[in-house]
Order: structure tokens, then sequence, then C-alpha cells
DNA sequence: TCCATTTAGTTGACTTTATCAACTAATATG
DNA sequence: CATATTAGTTGATAAAGTCAACTAAATGGA
């Protein structure tokens, strides 16, 4: 069994990718959202209209946690809600123009970021490194899949 | 140039990874420790002897915070400080007994949250899996290399 | 139709995690 | 020796996250 040397390097590599995403956070300075908040109107931004409920879901954040965010959010004008038409218990999603533009701003910055890293490699290694990214999501999807299943 | 592509992929992978630690981290629960805690305890554990200092630089962490997370373990049994003979103001770190029993139990428990992800794999596909993960590491670091001298 | 239950979101109180600046004591350097 | 630097601590806060109680709306029977 090579179990124990696989289990090794997979641990040793969530030590590793820990610390390259907290590398990559400080980079999100000029940004003036943490992750965490980035995450919400990257999810916003992506899919308008949104609940708050699904957005809980789909990023595992506190109801309370993410309702405070979003009040915040919407006294920045950077996210509006509108009640929704068929439960007058939802509120769909937007970011304002405004919200629109800081969104973008901060995207173009993370992009250089990961472009940094990128531009150091062969255009050969470029294609290995994601290469190796979408295998491990993969992998690790079929992994999740056979769990869920028992 | 196919680098968008590849900057999304990079992305994408940020993303999910971010959530799969996340999910990893839960299953920590059973442990005593956050991540935080777990790491400065895991490098005591691996490196003893180590300056708070050490552990700052290694794991980014400010000075403060270290400060009082080494009190609490100190004050819980966890770990023990001795003062350096060559240089007074260091404080060399160390597990003591109990903390050594508890972190070891903690390491067991994560080893085997990596360990379910594994299983759900075929024997090839475990070692695919950890092979992408290590290239990962050596392409990032390689571009970290090219990064550094310039 | 009524009533119990569930659901989306909010609010208050609180804990944990993290940051910043000021500080002490020890060491290094000119 | 005097000044600057360094390891670590302390106080004051801020930011992040959690938990329980709550409101208002919708749902699903009996």
């Amino acid at each position: 069994m090579l179990m124990d040397t696989q289990i090794a390097a997979f641990r040793r590599f969530n030590r590793f990718y820990t610390r390259e995403l907290g590398l990559l956070r400080r980079n999100f300075l000029g940004s003036p959202w943490s992750l965490g908040e980035m995450r919400v109107l990257y999810e916003v931004w992506m899919r308008p209209g949104l609940l708050a409920k699904e957005i809980a879901e789909e990023l595992d954040l506190d109801a309370a946690y993410l309702s405070r965010l979003i009040s915040r959010f919407e006294k920045q004008n950077i996210v509006r809600r509108e009640p929704s038409d068929r439960d007058a218990r939802e509120l769909h999603l937007f970011l304002t123009a405004n919200g629109l533009r800081q969104v973008e701003e901060t995207d173009a910055v993370q992009k250089s970021a990961v472009s940094r890293v990128l531009e150091g490699l062969s255009e050969d290694e470029q294609v290995e490194l994601t290469s190796a990214m979408q295998r491990i999501e993969t992998l690790i999807e079929t992994s999740r899949q056979k769990n869920v299943e028992h």
C-alpha cells in the first residue's frame, strides 16, 4: 500500500496551498474587500438575482454573517436588494453600476496577480500547471461522488 | 496566447480549493484547535526548539497574535518555553508530553480525513492526484524563483 | 379554512481571530 | 559607551464568524 506516501503528499500540498492562497490574498490589498467579501460579490456578479440563501449554501456562510455583509454592501451602494414577486420573503441581489465597476477593477487586479505567477513559466509549463489543477478538481469530485453514494 | 484560459483555470482552482480546504477544516472538529493553531503546533512538533519569530516568518503570522497563542498553549500545558543560553530574548518552543500526545491524536484524525478522499479513488487515480499536487508545487516554486530573481 | 410547520432574512449578544502601536529587556554595532 | 535593532509582550481595537431568538411570509396538511 502506497497510501501513506499519498496521504503525506496530499497534506503537504494542503499546507503549501494554504500558504500560497494566503500570499495571493495579500495581493488583494488594493482591493477594498476581504477574500470572503470578494467571493460573495463574485457570486452576485456571476449570477445576478441570486438570493442570500443560495450564496450561503454555495459558500457555506452563516446566514447572520451574510445578512450583515449584504446590508453593508447596500449601504455602500455596491449591491441592490430587490423583493421577489413570487415570494415576499426573498430578496434578489444585484450589483449596482458602481458595484459592478469596483468588482471589475478588483477582478482585473486579481487576474494580474495570477498572471504574474503564470508569466514565470514557459507556455508548456503554464498548460501543465492548469491541467494539473483541473485534474485535481476532477479527481476530488470523483471521490466526493463515491463518498456521497455511500 | 492561451494565457486568458490559463488565468481562468488557475482562479477557478483557487476558488475550488479554498472551498475544499474549508470542508477539510470542518473535519478537524473533534480536534480542539483551529487551522492556525494546528499549524503553529505542527511547526513546533516538526522542529522542536523553534523560536516564535521563526514561526511568525514561516506562517506569516503577526507577532502579537502568535505571542498570545503560545501563552495560551503554555497555560494549557501543551507547549513549553525554554530561554535560550546564547540570547536571553529568545524563547525556544517545545511540545510538552501532553502536547505531543494531543498533537499526534489530531494528526491521526486529519490523516484519516485525507485518507477518506483518497479511498474514493482507484490506486492509479490516487497516484495521479498526488502527482498533480506535487507538479503544482514544483511549478509554482519555479515561477517564484523567476519572480524573485527579477 | 385554520393551524402548525417551515423558510428567508434580520437582529442582538457574544467569541474568536487578527492587527496595530507602544513598550521592555537584551543584544549588536559603530 | 551610545544608538539602533531585535524577540517577545501588552493594551486597545477591529474584523470575522457563530448562535439563538425573532419577524414575516409561505406551505401543507387535517
